[in-house]
DNA sequence: CGTAACTTGGG
DNA sequence: GAGTGAAGTTACG
C-alpha cells in the first residue's frame, strides 16, 4: 500500500454514504479501466440546505440567530450568506452547512421557525444524491481523480481509495467497462395457496451469469440451497443483479428464509451486510445494482398481462410454445410426483431464468443511458416514476443555473382541459397515413417559453406570448428554465441522430447512441406531464393548461388545412392526424404546417387497412409492413377467467386477418358450444382475486370473500395479499352463494349460463360491439345448433 | 333502480 | 422517494 497520491480513472455504478462516529463519508462504488471493482471514499463533503429570508430582514441578525440555533445541535455547523435564484429571481439565502445528514431534518424544522426566515429549501435531497449533483458525477461516465489508497477490510473491492480532489469527467467517452451481470429466480413449495416464508421452503434457486446453475432442495430443507446461493453470488461477484419481480417477491422471501435457517444473506459488497429495503420500494444490494426487470416490463403498455411469459414473448426472447408453462399452484404437486415432475419444475425455473437473462440484455442498454442522463443510479432509477426521473435531471440543471430547487408541496388535484380527440369516422378504411407532430408539447414549451418562472400576470404589448382559450401569459425574454433545459435536450437528441446517420445499425456505438437518444426523448416528453403533476417541485398548472391550449390550436389548424387540400380526415388525437394517403397532398400539408407553425410534422405510419369503431381511441389496423396494431381495446383484466382472455385475443386476430367479423362470431359460438358440452377444462374457468384485508372485516359477501371462507373450511389460511381461485357452479341465489374453491369443484357442476353471460359474451362484445354485432347473434346461433344437446343436459341436471 | 363495496398489476 | 383514480362487477337497500 502506498501513501502516495495517484490519479485513477473510474466509472461510478452507485453512490451511498456511511457514518463512523461523527464522521460521514461518501462511498462511490465503481469500476476501473481494468474492470476491477473499486471503492472511493470521500470525506470532504458535508450536508447542507438553504434558508431564504424575508426581503426586509436584517440579514446579519438573522444569520447569527440561525447560527446559534444550529450550533446548539451541531457545534461544528456553519452558515454562509449566498446569492441564489428562485424561479429566476435573485434571492439572498443562508446556506446552512452541517456535519451529519440525519440531523438535517430536525435542524431544518427549527430554522424554519426563526422569525424572518421565509422558507427552508433543499433539505430533502438525499445526501448521496446531493454529492452526485454538486460534483456533477453521473453513473456510467468516466472520471479521473487524484486519490490515495487506503486500507479498509469491510468491502468486497479490489482497491479502496480516499478521494483527494473533485473528480473530473472525461467527456465524449461512450465506452463501458465490462460489467458482470447475474440473474436469479426462486421457486417455492406451498400446498396452501400463497407461500409463507415462515413455513414454506424454497425448493429451487436458478441462477445465470452467462451459464446456468440450479440449486435445489429435494427434501425441502432449503438451508443448503440458500448457502450455495450465497457462495455462488460471492464467487460471481456481479455488478448487476436482475430478476423478475425480485423487489417484491424473491429478495424478501430469500431474506426471510435465510433468517429462518439462521443464515446471513451475505451477498452484498459490504461484508456481512444483507440486502435491505431502500427508497422507492426497491431492494438495495450494497455495491451492486439490483435491477428488477419487472420495472422495465411495467412500462410496456402494449402488453396487458405483465407475466414473464407474456413479456418474453412480446420482446421476442422466448416463445410461449417453446418453454415449459405451469401455474404456480401446480408446483407442489409436480415436485412431489417423482423424477418427471421435478424435472418439469426445474425446466420451468430454467426457462424463467434464461428468459429473464435475455430480457435483461435487451433492457439494460436503455436503462444505462437513462441512468447516465438523469444521474440516478440504475437500481433506484427503474423503481421510480417518470416524474422523479425528470425531476432529478432538472435539479442537476438548477444547480448549474444557480437556482434553488423548490420544495415539494401538498396540493389539491386540479383538473384542466386537455387535448382534442376527434370522433373517428367508423368503419373500414384503406390506405391511411398517420401524421404526427414531432415532440409537440416540448416544442410548444420552447416556442412560447412556458414555465413557472416565465408565467406573468401582466405584461406590455408584444412582450408576452398569450395562450389561446385560457389566456395565460409567458414573457418572451429571457429564456426560462424549462425552455433552456428542453432546448438543450432536443438539440442533444438532434446531434445524436445526425451521428447515427453515419453509423450502421448493429454497431456497438450505434446501439449506445440509439439508446441514448431514446432516453432523451423519454425525458423530454415527460416535461408536460410533469408540470401538471401535483407532486412536482416545479408544478405549474397554468403552464400545463396553456400547453394543451396551444396543442389544440395546432391540431385544429392542421385539420383545417388538410380539409382545404381535399384530404379526408378520419381521426385525430392530441398530436396526430389520420388522413387518406395521398402523397402529394400530404407533402403539401406537411410543408404548410412546418412553415406556418414552425413545428415539425411527419408521416408516422401508413395503414393498409384500418378498422375504426364509433369510440375514440379504439382501432385495429394493419400497416404496410404487415404489423397488426390493436389500440385501445383494453384486454380483459387478470381477474377474469382464462377463457375470457383467450376469446378476446382470438377475436382481435380473426377480425384483422379475415377482414370481417364472421369468423370471430363463429369462433365465439364454438366456445359457447364447447362450454355447454363441458369440453372446456376447468382450469380455464377459474377466477382469481386477491384478498385485501382480513376476512372478518369484509362488510359484503362478494364471491371471492365467500370463496375465501370456504378455503378456511378446508383448513387453509387466508390473509391479506393472498389470491383466491374459485369457479361459479350451478344452483340458486346470488353468485356469491354459488362459488366453490377451484380445487373442490368439478366440470359437471359449472354454471354454464354464468360463464356465457358474464365471461364469454362480455369479453367478445368488448370488441364485436364496435363492429355492429349484437349479443343475440352470439347467443342465438349457439343455442339453435345445440338445442337438443342443451335440452338433454339441462333435463339431466334436473334429475 | 341507484348506491356502496370491492378489485385491478405481478411472483 | 408517488398515489390517485379510473373502470368494472356484484351486493345491498
Amino acid at each position: 500500500m502506498s501513501e502516495e497520491k495517484t490519479i485513477i480513472e473510474f466509472q461510478p455504478l452507485d453512490v451511498s454514504y456511511e457514518q463512523e462516529g461523527n464522521n460521514v463519508f461518501i462511498v462511490i462504488w465503481a469500476k476501473n479501466r481494468a474492470g476491477e471493482t473499486i471503492t472511493l471514499l470521500d470525506w470532504r463533503f458535508k450536508p447542507y440546505f438553504y434558508a431564504i429570508l424575508e426581503e426586509e430582514s436584517n440579514i446579519e441578525k438573522v444569520k447569527n440567530e440561525v447560527l446559534t440555533l444550529v450550533r446548539r445541535k451541531e457545534p461544528k455547523a456553519s452558515v454562509e450568506l449566498v446569492e441564489k435564484k428562485l424561479y429566476g429571481k435573485p434571492v439572498k439565502a443562508l446556506k446552512i452547512i452541517m456535519m451529519i445528514p440525519e440531523q438535517v431534518r430536525e435542524v431544518r424544522d427549527r430554522v424554519k421557525n426563526v422569525p424572518m426566515v421565509k422558507d427552508v429549501l433543499e433539505a430533502d435531497i438525499r445526501f448521496s444524491m446531493r454529492y452526485m449533483i454538486d460534483k456533477d458525477i453521473k453513473p456510467f461516465r468516466w472520471y479521473k481523480v487524484p486519490v490515495r489508497e487506503v486500507s479498509k477490510k469491510k468491502y468486497r473491492s479490489a482497491k479502496i481509495y480516499e478521494v483527494l480532489e473533485d473528480p473530473i469527467e472525461l467527456e465524449a467517452e461512450a465506452s463501458f467497462p465490462s460489467l458482470k451481470t447475474m440473474v436469479f429466480d426462486i421457486e417455492v413449495y406451498s400446498t396452501t395457496g400463497s407461500p409463507r416464508p415462515e413455513k414454506d421452503p424454497i425448493i429451487i434457486i436458478g441462477l445465470m451469469d452467462g451459464g446456468l446453475k440450479q440449486f435445489y432442495s429435494e427434501n425441502k430443507d432449503d438451508k443448503e440451497t440458500i448457502k450455495k446461493f450465497i457462495e455462488e453470488v460471492q464467487k460471481i461477484d456481479p455488478d448487476i443483479i436482475s430478476g423478475y419481480n425480485i423487489n417484491v417477491f424473491d429478495w424478501n422471501y430469500l431474506l426471510q428464509r435465510a433468517k429462518y435457517n439462521g443464515l446471513n444473506l451475505d451477498v452484498t459488497r459490504e461484508i456481512g451486510k444483507s440486502p435491505a429495503t431502500s427508497t422507492a420500494g426497491h431492494i438495495s444490494v450494497a455495491g451492486r445494482l439490483n435491477v428488477d426487470i419487472f420495472d422495465f416490463a411495467q412500462e410496456i403498455s402494449e402488453v396487458k398481462r405483465k407475466t414473464l411469459e407474456d413479456i418474453s414473448e412480446y420482446m421476442g426472447v422466448m416463445k410461449k410454445d417453446e418453454r415449459v408453462l405451469l401455474e404456480w399452484y401446480d408446483i407442489p404437486k409436480l415436485w412431489d410426483t417423482g423424477k418427471e415432475g421435478r424435472e418439469k419444475v426445474l425446466r420451468y425455473n430454467r426457462d424463467d431464468v434464461i428468459s429473464t437473462y435475455r430480457l435483461m440484455e435487451k433492457f439494460l442498454p436503455f436503462g444505462i443511458q437513462l441512468s447516465g442522463l438523469t444521474g440516478i443510479p440504475l437500481d433506484q432509477l427503474m423503481a421510480t416514476s417518470v416524474g422523479y426521473r425528470l425531476e432529478y435531471y432538472l435539479i442537476r440543471k438548477a444547480y448549474r443555473f444557480n437556482e434553488i430547487v423548490p420544495n415539494r408541496e401538498e396540493r389539491e388535484r386540479e383538473s384542466y382541459k386537455g387535448a382534442i380527440v376527434l370522433k373517428p369516422k367508423s368503419g373500414v378504411h384503406e390506405n391511411i397515413a398517420v401524421l404526427d407532430f414531432a415532440s409537440m408539447y416540448p416544442n410548444i414549451m420552447i416556442k412560447y417559453n412556458v414555465g413557472p418562472d416565465t408565467l406573468v400576470k401582466e405584461c406590455k404589448n408584444d412582450e408576452c406570448y398569450v395562450a389561446p382559450d385560457v389566456g395565460h401569459k409567458f414573457r418572451k425574454e429571457p429564456p426560462g428554465f424549462f425552455k433552456s433545459v428542453l432546448s438543450d435536450l432536443l438539440a442533444a437528441r438532434q446531434k445524436i441522430r445526425q451521428q447515427l446517420k453515419k453509423l450502421k445499425p448493429g454497431d456497438p456505438e450505434y446501439n449506445v447512441l440509439d439508446e441514448r437518444q431514446k432516453a432523451i426523448k423519454v425525458l423530454a416528453n415527460a416535461s408536460y406531464g410533469y408540470m401538471g403533476w401535483q407532486g412536482a417541485r416545479w408544478y405549474c398548472k397554468e403552464c400545463a393548461e396553456a400547453i394543451t391550449a396551444w396543442g389544440r390550436q395546432n391540431i385544429t389548424f392542421a385539420i383545417e388545412k388538410a380539409k382545404k387540400l381535399g384530404l379526408d380526415v378520419i381521426y385525430g388525437d392530441t398530436d396526430s392526424l389520420f388522413v387518406q394517403f395521398d402523397e402529394k397532398k400530404i407533402n403539401e400539408l406537411l410543408n404548410i404546417i412546418n412553415s406556418e407553425l414552425g413545428l415539425e410534422i411527419k408521416i408516422d405510419k401508413i395503414y393498409k387497412k384500418l378498422f375504426f369503431t364509433e369510440a375514440k381511441k379504439r382501432y385495429v389496423g394493419i400497416t404496410i409492413d404487415n404489423i397488426i396494431d390493436i389500440v385501445g381495446f383494453e384486454a380483459i383484466r387478470g381477474d377474469w377467467s382464462e377463457i375470457s382472455k383467450d376469446i378476446q385475443t382470438e377475436i382481435a386476430r380473426l377480425i384483422l386477418e379475415k377482414g370481417t367479423t364472421e369468423k370471430a362470431i363463429e369462433y365465439t359460438k364454438e366456445i359457447i358450444r364447447n362450454l355447454k358440452e363441458k369440453k372446456i377444462p376447468i382450469d380455464k374457468l377459474v377466477i382469481w382475486k386477491t384478498i385485501t384485508k382480513p376476512i372478518e372485516e369484509y362488510e359484503v359477501d362478494a364471491p371471492h370473500v365467500t370463496a375465501a371462507k370456504l378455503y378456511q373450511e378446508y383448513g387453509l389460511k387466508i390473509s391479506p395479499g393472498d389470491k383466491v381461485g374459485y369457479v361459479v357452479v350451478s344452483g340458486e341465489g346470488k353468485i356469491s352463494e354459488k362459488v366453490k374453491p377451484y380445487f373442490a369443484a368439478t366440470l359437471d357442476e359449472i354454471d354454464v349460463d354464468y360463464y356465457v353471460d358474464h365471461q364469454i359474451i362480455p369479453a367478445a362484445m368488448r370488441i364485436l360491439e364496435y363492429f355492429g354485432v349484437s349479443e343475440s347473434v352470439l347467443k342465438q346461433g349457439a343455442i339453435e345448433k345445440q338445442k337438443s344437446l342443451f335440452d338433454y343436459l339441462s333435463s339431466k341436471q334436473k334429475k
